[in-house]
DNA sequence: AATGCGGGGCT
DNA sequence: AGCCCAGCATT
């Protein structure tokens, strides 16, 4: 071999016993992992799209409480399951898990026999279709996600390999009983150990196979995506209050916060009183949501929101935001715990 | 292949 | 102030 060579592809397969054992000695207690059944599998992985585990705990434990199977999840409004996943971000998840809930329902409550078939589910991609064939039906192969991304990268020294590519090359890591644990090794692994910046290569049961520590900086791997800048954007809010109601819409069902409530909102400044803005940042745009105090019945479709309403009704954040800025600046009644909601000292 | 789609935690 | 997360749908 030429001295400047890149070494040799390591020979994984002598490391999928240990990553199978370090997986069953040092992963995180999660409560999809308690249960692994279809449903449950399937509502984690939709969940943790693009949403980190921690993030996803407490959602998931309130989901199943509220519902509990397929069933019942088919039988609830979408208001509802909407509602459940206000703060979760990316609601087209939550329409797209209702939907096809509903679709296995009516087909007599059996989920998918097959990969196509779960494929064919709406928000059931190649990941989380792979990932729950490995994980709740034990089929062997690996799910490629962003942590599985990472870790072959870094293995193979390959600043961006091909998903196809890694689930190839990273198989021989899936140990012959219970294949499932080296999938998901490998996913606790990229979010535990092998991190985004500073990797804990010590913690690690594949360091003596991995090509980019051997070259010393495996954070070096994969190689970093070009982001554009975020523009600014300034809307405007119409505040319309009556009494302790205020006066809010539902947004389209698709785009942005598609099929959440909250205040209009409008490219141009409508006729009223203008309040201090409230700034919030999405991932692709800075919104600068300026509140305007309006006067007289709204127009449009929409309906009159009291504190209990908007308690219930799914919001966004920056509505959230909003409401409770109105609420503080006393241009809006709270729900007060005890007495009038308007009484104030 | 590129873009839209949330919100939060970490550095 | 970035970066990125157990990605998917659409174009």
């Amino acid at each position: 071999m030429p001295p400047d060579a890149a070494p040799p592809t390591p020979d994984l397969a002598p490391y999928a016993e240990p990553l199978a054992h370090w997986f069953e000695a040092r992963a995180r207690a999660l409560p999809w992992r308690e249960d692994r059944t279809p449903y449950r599998t399937w509502v984690a992985e939709v969940m943790l799209q693009q949403t980190r585990a921690a993030t996803v705990v407490p959602y998931f434990e309130r989901w199943m409480a509220r519902f509990p199977d397929v069933a019942t999840l088919a039988a609830a409004d979408e208001e509802a399951v909407l509602a459940a996943w206000e703060g979760l971000g990316y609601y087209r998840r939550a329409r797209a898990l209702h939907r096809a809930a509903r679709t296995v329902a009516a087909a007599g409550g059996a989920f998918p026999g097959d990969a196509a078939g779960w494929r064919a589910l709406p928000g059931v991609g190649p990941y989380t279709a792979a990932a729950i064939r490995a994980l709740a039906y034990g089929e062997r192969h690996v799910a490629v996600d962003g942590n599985v991304r990472r870790v072959g990268a870094r293995l193979l020294a390959d600043p961006a390999p091909r998903d196809a590519d890694l689930a190839a090359a990273l198989a021989p890591l899936l140990p012959t009983d219970r294949p499932e644990r080296g999938t998901e090794a490998l996913i606790e692994l990229g979010a535990t150990v092998c991190t985004p910046r500073d990797p804990a290569c010590d913690a690690c049961p594949l360091a003596n196979a991995c090509r980019a520590r051997a070259e010393g900086d495996p954070a070096a791997y994969p190689a970093p995506k070009a982001r554009p800048a975020v523009p600014t954007r300034r809307r405007y809010a119409a505040v319309h209050v009556d009494g302790d109601a205020l006066w809010v819409v539902r947004r389209p069902p698709d785009g942005l916060l598609g099929g959440l409530w909250g205040l209009p909102q409008g490219d141009d400044p409508p006729a009223g009183t203008t309040l201090a803005p409230v700034r919030h940042v999405y991932s692709h745009f800075v919104l600068d949501l300026v509140p305007v105090l309006r006067d007289g019945p709204p127009d449009g479709d929409g309906r009159w929101a009291d504190p209990d309403a908007r308690a219930q009704l799914p919001f966004s954040g920056v509505d959230r935001t909003l409401v409770a800025r109105l609420e503080a600046d006393g241009h809006l009644a709270s729900a007060g715990p005890a007495g009038p909601a308007t009484l104030r000292p």
